[in-house]
RNA sequence: GGGCGAAUAGCUCAGUUGGUUAGAGCGCCUGUCUUACACACAGGAUGUCGGGGGUUCGAGUCCCUCUUCGCCCA
């Protein structure tokens, strides 16, 4: 290790990146980051996963969130003592990637289908090679402390073994099935989606109301009302609600579909909402999920009419159905040309404006098209009510709580998941069929080369599998699952989840399934759901709006911790984080100024400490600590305290089930900073470094004392401060002359407040003196005192404790620029005057610059208002339902907050007269 | 259409089982290049806690209602 650069060499600035990726490099070298499941026989383990980002995905800035906040977690618990492992890793991201792949070879004027399946998937698998590492890489300059030596993909041959034994054993278990139904389809994808694959867009579109004639009277008819008329080309019925008086008569009759003459029947069906339109909805059972139940309620004929490319065309048992002029045309076009073609015909009787929301797919945007087609789906019921179950038995929780209903709401009205993706990048189904012989799909952990029925060659399915069918297995198949590994006995369940609520369904509900139904038991008892980042117009940020900012250029610009600090000491609990991508110096501000000022502060103590290494503070008598040590030293418990209180619990008290009062708590991550901050810059830096001047300044034994109580705050702030802002508390802590406990910060002891027992009294005589030191400023305020004319005060204190204050005096008189001493009794003469408490009084005799009546109606002023709010409480003290029904300690703290009102306004009343009249 | 949630200082948000002078950060105003820091220091201003009604000795906090906004689901 080089030794760290003379104190007489610390630069003036930070200097972020060498640093960043020296000690990045040196963390890594130590294998601080190496998790060791034998070590978790002596400490507990704290495990994350990460949600793992695309392989083909550049670092954005709700990585730079996401990964932040994880790290924060890890590098806390990691110094707290647990054996903490963060698992990093990608996912193979089917759709995303393949298209990625495509995108290439179509450059080189090719389709997948030119190359062929094995081709295109080698030449995806190679592409994956030389990028995949890339946002793993961009990880790291942020700084996350994730343990790469274990890097996972869901693509590898581990966890692609996991997935195979994952579907074989849902098949056992009667939970995988081949469904023939209408599910979701892209047209541009070329592939199947799941529900939550398929978002909802609000889309204005139109509602066409179309006549359709009664076959054996066309001067009767019955009115339809659709958004996609192109599609009753497919119609095989129209159905009304059986109680519907309006049409009963018309039940069971043939209606002629228009421009196609095809006779269909009216059927009762009480999907039909009376209410809607017409009251008459037809039926398209091969193009829409809901006409599917009722088609097969009906024994109804599911013409296809528009095929994978989303093309309008005589697909299966659609014969005559499809006019000349149509055929062929997108669905689109077809609309319009239909429209016309239906108004021509006099069928289309008028066209409403129509609001409602189109399914489109999650990755590219088409319009998805309903399509029916056999696909291998999962049974979700029973898998949910083990997820509803865990967290129902507070073995997990979801912060921000609400988000619990949401996942509830969610799981109540499960869906069965449509696993198949008509793709070629992804895990390929393991089913194999037997054209020969016809036996039943074979569900098979390894492949099969003959059918065992008949001898034949059987042919694999076609289809892979989600790419969330192998990410939902996350948590476990990273340790090694299927395989009872030690990784997965010490890590396994997980601890905190951290992600964007975006994908709660599509994969933390999921992971909750499999993870209770393979494994028996929830994979992390906390979900944390962070906001999104967002611009100034509350718009989230994308690539498509050009809003977006590039972590790495925040981080080469203002460094890594100036970026983590910004967005952590922003983020309220599930509370959006707003940055404005056209000012990143605005943006970063908090971040940038807090590290420049932290630097500054460490500049400055560094030097005055020295480097001759400092006594502990536990080898110094409390009889040697000054008021002004005791009271930083308060203050530090304080700090430490209220970050464990805004961080923790870590985990569950017992049995891994969160009690009631523990189970909203922590996570605050924004409250945490606030409180190492406040310690470090507002009390530490504005207070007692300014006190301690004149204590370094001379030789002798309390400026041993002085220092070592510097270094010791300074050493405890950076270890409070390190998970939050990595690099610089490493440069900064690796020079204080404390005795190391070991080689990083990193790896320090989390701070830990004193036993209460072990506090000491005489932090509040510090007190008096800040109250000194701002009533003197208010008063040079008041008066236009020229900042660099000093002034005499006097600390008016108890007679008795007169000698006690003279130093204090001192102090408070160098941090004011006043001349300041203790007396008893004020001086003769005009001066301006404050209160401070508990008897206490500053008077600043201003020699032919007070202004008497300004000095009366400031005290009056103050005396006031008081007496307002005096005269309140006292009123609540003399009412007796008060004093008879609120409790005890309420009222007992309400009679000595009267008191204590009372005998300062007695006091002002004093001062006020003293002044005379 | 169904469900969930939010509305507190100019902005983003805290405010723990109701307890009485409603807080923080940023921003704003004034002064200061005070020998670590102007990315700083010092001082200062700012809220009928969305509207209305109710429960209570007491409501930002609980209940009802209205308005506006957001998210999820169909």
């Amino acid at each position: 290790m080089t030794a760290p650069t003379p104190l007489d060499e610390l630069p003036a600035a930070f200097e972020p990146t060498a640093t960043e990726r020296r000690w990045y490099d040196r963390w890594t070298e130590h294998g601080v980051f190496v998790a060791d499941p034998s070590r978790t026989a002596t400490r507990p383990p704290f495990t994350i996963v990460i949600p793992p980002p695309n392989v083909t995905a550049v670092l954005h800035m709700g990585h730079g969130l996401n990964n932040s906040v994880q790290d924060v977690l890890v590098r806390w618990r990691r110094m707290a003592g647990d054996e903490a492992l963060w698992m990093p890793g990608t996912d193979h991201a089917g759709i995303a990637t393949q298209n990625v792949v495509e995108k290439l070879v179509a450059k080189e004027g090719h389709t997948r289908f030119d190359l062929g399946r094995d081709a295109f998937v080698a030449r995806t698998a190679q592409f994956v090679e030389e990028t995949g590492g890339v946002i793993l890489d961009q990880l790291k300059a942020i700084g996350a402390s994730a343990d790469f030596s274990r890097t996972a993909y869901t693509l590898s041959p581990e966890l692609s073994r996991a997935v195979r034994e994952t579907f074989v054993r849902l098949h056992e278990d009667g939970l995988v099935y081949r469904g023939h139904r209408v599910i979701h389809w892209c047209t541009r994808c070329g592939t199947s989606l799941s529900d939550e694959e398929a978002e909802f867009n609000d889309t204005a579109g139109k509602l066409y109301h179309l006549r359709y004639p009664l076959a054996s009277d066309p001067s009767r008819g019955i009115t339809v009302a659709t958004t996609r008329p192109e599609t009753m080309l497919g119609d095989v019925a129209v159905a009304v609600h059986p109680d519907d008086e309006r049409y009963r008569d018309l039940v069971g009759q043939e209606l002629l579909l228009p421009l196609t003459n095809v006779r269909i029947p009216v059927v009762a069906d009480s999907y039909t909402d009376p209410a809607f339109g017409s009251g008459a909805v037809k039926i398209t059972p091969a193009h829409d999920a809901n006409d599917f139940e009722v088609g097969k309620r009906h024994a109804l004929a599911m013409p296809v009419i528009i095929d994978a490319e989303g093309m309008v065309r005589e697909v299966t048992h659609a014969e005559g159905r499809v006019p000349a002029e149509l055929n062929g045309l997108d669905r689109f076009a077809a609309r319009t040309r239909i429209v016309a073609m239906l108004q021509d015909a006099g069928v289309l009787q008028k066209i409403d404006n129509h609001d409602h929301s189109v399914r489109h797919c999650y990755r590219c945007d088409t319009v998805v098209e309903p399509r029916l087609s056999d696909q291998w789906f999962v049974r979700m019921q029973p898998l949910a009510d083990k997820a509803l179950a865990v967290l129902r038995s507070g073995e997990l929780r979801i912060l921000p709580d609400r988000w619990e209903a949401v996942y509830v709401n969610w799981l109540e009205g499960i869906r069965d998941w449509n696993i198949s993706r008509q793709l070629w990048w992804g895990h390929r189904i393991p089913v194999w069929y037997c054209d020969g012989c016809g036996i039943d799909p074979i569900v098979s952990r390894t492949d099969v080369a003959v059918c065992p029925s008949c001898g034949a060659v059987p042919r694999q399915d076609e289809d892979v599998l989600d790419t969330w069918f192998s990410s939902w297995l996350w948590p476990f198949s990273t340790l090694g699952w299927p395989d009872d590994t030690p990784d997965l006995r010490a890590f396994y369940p997980t601890d905190v989840l951290v992600t964007a609520p975006e994908i709660l369904f599509f994969w933390v509900a999921r992971m909750v399934m499999s993870g209770c139904w393979f494994m028996g038991k929830a994979p992390f008892h906390t979900v944390y759901l962070h906001g999104t980042v967002r611009d100034m117009q509350h718009r989230k940020m994308s690539k498509s709006l050009g809003n977006g900012i590039d972590p790495l250029d925040v981080v080469r610009d203002y460094g890594a911790d100036a970026l983590r600090w910004t967005v952590i000491a922003g983020l309220g609990l599930g509370v959006d984080v707003m940055l404005d991508p056209n000012d990143l110096d605005k943006s970063f501000a908090p971040g940038r100024n807090f590290c420049t000022k932290l630097w500054n502060i460490g500049r400055f103590l560094l030097s005055r400490v020295g480097t001759t290494p400092v006594t502990p503070l536990h080898e110094i008598d409390a009889s040697r600590l000054t008021a002004a040590d005791r009271w930083i030293l308060d203050r530090l418990d304080d700090a430490v305290r209220d970050c464990d209180a805004a961080l923790g619990p870590a985990r569950p008290a017992a049995d891994r089930t969160w009690n009631a009062s523990e189970r909203p708590r922590g996570l605050r991550l924004a409250e945490y900073a606030e409180s190492a901050r406040r310690f470090v810059w507002n009390e530490l830096a504005d207070w007692y470094l300014e006190s301690v001047k004149p204590r370094l300044a001379a030789e002798g034994d309390d400026r041993e004392v002085a220092r070592t109580v510097l270094a010791h705050a300074f050493d405890n702030a950076l270890r409070l401060l390190h998970p939050i802002i990595p690099f610089i508390t490493e440069e900064l802590w690796q020079r204080v002359p404390l005795p190391r406990p070991t080689a990083f910060c990193a790896t320090a002891p989390w701070p830990t407040p004193r036993a209460e027992s072990a506090r000491l009294t005489g932090g509040d005589e510090f007190e008096i003196v800040r109250l000194a030191v701002t009533a003197l400023r208010q008063v040079r305020a008041d008066y236009n005192v020229p900042p660099g004319q000093f002034v005499d005060a006097v600390l008016i204190t108890p007679a008795a404790r007169v000698a006690e204050f003279a130093p204090l005096a001192a102090i408070a008189g160098s941090l004011s620029r006043s001349h300041m001493r203790a007396d008893s009794v004020p001086p003769e003469g005009a001066a301006a005057q404050s209160l401070l408490r508990d008897g206490f009084d500053l008077v600043v005799p201003l020699a032919g610059m007070v202004d008497l009546d300004k000095e009366r109606r400031k005290l009056e002023a103050e005396a006031e208002q008081l007496h307002t709010q005096l005269v309140a409480l006292d009123g609540r003290l003399a009412n007796e339902k008060f004093t008879a029904k609120a409790p005890a300690q309420v009222v007992a703290a309400e009679r000595a907050k009267a008191e204590e009102w009372r005998a300062r306004h007695a006091q002002l009343l004093e001062r006020i007269a003293r002044l005379g009249t």
